[in-house]
DNA sequence: AGCCAGGAGTTAA
DNA sequence: TTAACTCATGGC
């Protein structure tokens, strides 16, 4: 372990926001130590703001590893100001409580099997069946491997981590990828229509999920992921618009935004409940 | 107690 | 192609 510091303000950077914003689930914070830990594939990190050198302190074996998971590389703040140039006011109001959000670059699979849990589920919920599979079939800290998921009965996968009709998804796509029917490689260097046609070939991934798997485990920005929350938010904050209209809207103004139009949308919207 | 949750599969028309 | 029905489970 290590510690490696980088200069970054909460504008840049804001772990809190992040971490409320629905597109991790193992991520945590600390209010004693003021510390957060992340958790993605096989790798965890433990992160502060370091106020005697004003700047964010990771500890970790490989930062490189971390400086692409958090998009380090990518410069939000020349997104943010195209937005705020722009005239979408409800965008705006979203972007003011929103500084310092970013789509983080996560574990393929784990995103995969992360967001065929989610459906029809509740993020409390969902994050506790999530950290069950990393505790009951690994050590807690690496997402389990598709091998042993593949190799756990359907029902037992179900009952240890409150899965319901979803283990059946989860079960299908590991023993998919334990026989050799399909690779993870498979997905990388798809354009947005390409990767979403061959998610949804899986049973379980339907536009949403394939959506947030393209988002979150892949990093296609065009991608737009249309829940529950986000449905209410087109029909109560656009509402000259029908979706279609308001989808060619947004690829015509914010082309490769998209996704991350979306994560401050949904943030805001939820913050105001 | 009952509705809802970061939806998707199946079936009927 | 779209609409209605169904699917486990627990958070609130």
């Amino acid at each position: 372990m290590a510690i490696f510091k980088q200069e970054l303000t909460l504008e840049e950077f804001n772990p809190e926001i992040i971490m409320n914003s629905g597109q991790v689930f193992r991520m945590t914070y600390d209010k004693k130590t003021r510390v957060y830990e992340a958790k993605s594939g096989s790798r965890e990190v433990l992160f502060y703001f370091n106020e005697k050198d004003d700047c964010f302190d990771f500890v970790c074996e490989n930062f490189e590893f971390w400086k692409a998971y958090f998009d380090f590389d990518t410069d939000y703040g020349r997104i943010n100001r195209q937005i705020l140039l722009g005239e979408d006011a409800f965008l705006k109001k979203a972007l003011d409580v929103s500084f310092g959000m970013r789509i983080l670059r996560q574990d393929l699979f784990e995103t995969i099997i992360s967001y065929m849990i989610s459906q029809n589920n509740n993020i409390p919920r969902i994050k506790k069946s999530i950290n069950a599979l990393c505790d009951y079939l690994s050590d807690g800290v690496a997402f389990p491997t598709y091998e042993v998921l593949a190799s756990v009965p359907e029902a037992e996968l179900s009952a240890l981590a409150g899965l319901g009709y979803r283990a059946e998804y989860i079960s299908l796509f590991c023993k998919g990828l334990a026989g050799g029917e399909f690779s993870l490689e498979d997905y990388h260097g798809l354009t947005y229509e390409v990767a979403l046609e061959a998610l949804m070939k899986h049973k379980g991934i339907g536009p949403k999920v394939a959506n947030c798997i393209a988002l979150y485990g892949l990093h296609i920005m065009d991608s737009y992921p249309i829940d529950t929350w986000m449905k209410k938010i087109i029909k109560e904050d656009y509402s000259q618009y029908d979706l279609k209209s308001y989808m060619d809207y947004l690829h015509g103004n914010y082309p490769r935004m998209e996704g991350y139009i979306q994560q401050l949308q949904f943030y805001y919207k939820r913050s105001l409940k």
